[in-house]
DNA sequence: GCACGATATAGGGTTCTTGTGATATACTAG
DNA sequence: CTAGTATATCACAAGAACCCTATATCGTGC
C-alpha cells in the first residue's frame, strides 16, 4: 500500500492561493514587486512607473489588481500614492526568480 | 541620490518567468504538482485523475499545459504514461503554499 | 482482426485578461 | 478659482483561459 493516504493541500487553499499567485505572475506586475523589494521603502507612482518603462494608466491598473489580492498596500500623503508589500511572503517568488532565472 | 541605480531583475527574464509560474498557479494544477510532490515517484494518469477528483480529459489538458511548460515531464510504459516533476524549483511554490497556508 | 482500458485531442461557449487612449478625480500652488 | 501635476478609472477590442462533451488514438490481450 504505497500510496492510498496522502496528505494533499486543501483544494479550497488551493483556490484561495492560485489567483494571488497569478496575479503576481504576470510580467509588469513581477517588475513592480521586484522593485519594491529591491526598494528601502515605500515608492510612488511615478517612481513605479519610471522603473516599468511602461504607460501610467497601465501600471496604475497593475497595482490596482495587487492591492485588491492583498499582494500591496497604499497610503495617499499629499498628492502622492505610496505602495509597498503588505505580505512579505510574494517576496519569496520574487527571491525565487532572482537565485534561479527560470524557476517557478 | 537614494534610488537611481536599482538592479531589478531583466524584463526578458519576467517575460519568461511569468508564463510558468502563472500556468501553475491553478487549483488542479497545483493539486497536480502536490500530488507529484508528495508521491515517492511517478505517477500514471489514472492516478492523477484520482487525486484530482476531477475529469479524465480536464486533467490530461492540464498534464499537457504543465509539460508544455517544460515543469513536467511524462514517460510511456505499456498502456500507461507517468508523470513527474521536470524542474524542481517549482516544488519552492509547492513547499511555500504548504508552510504557510496564504502565501504567494 | 476485435474489444477494452488508458490517454489525448477537438470543438465550442463562456468568461477573464491584456494593453491602449481618453477621461476623470485628487491635491497643490498661486 | 485656475493651472498643473499625480493618480485612478472607463471603455473597448483582441486574445487567451476555462471547462465541458464528444471523439480519437494508443497499447494490450484474445
Amino acid at each position: 500500500m504505497p500510496e492510498t493516504d496522502i496528505a494533499l493541500i486543501d483544494m479550497s487553499v488551493l483556490e484561495q492561493v492560485a489567483p494571488i499567485i497569478r496575479n503576481a505572475a504576470h510580467p509588469l506586475r513581477l517588475r513592480i514587486l521586484d522593485f519594491l523589494r529591491q526598494s528601502d521603502g515605500p515608492r510612488n507612482v511615478t517612481n513605479i512607473v519610471e522603473a516599468c518603462e511602461s504607460g501610467q494608466a497601465f501600471v496604475s491598473q497593475q497595482l490596482r489588481i495587487l492591492k485588491d489580492q492583498g499582494i500591496l498596500e497604499c497610503r495617499r500623503t499629499g498628492s502622492f500614492v505610496y505602495y509597498q508589500v503588505a505580505n512579505p511572503a510574494i517576496f519569496h517568488l520574487i527571491d525565487c526568480i532572482r537565485s534561479q532565472q527560470r524557476c517557478g
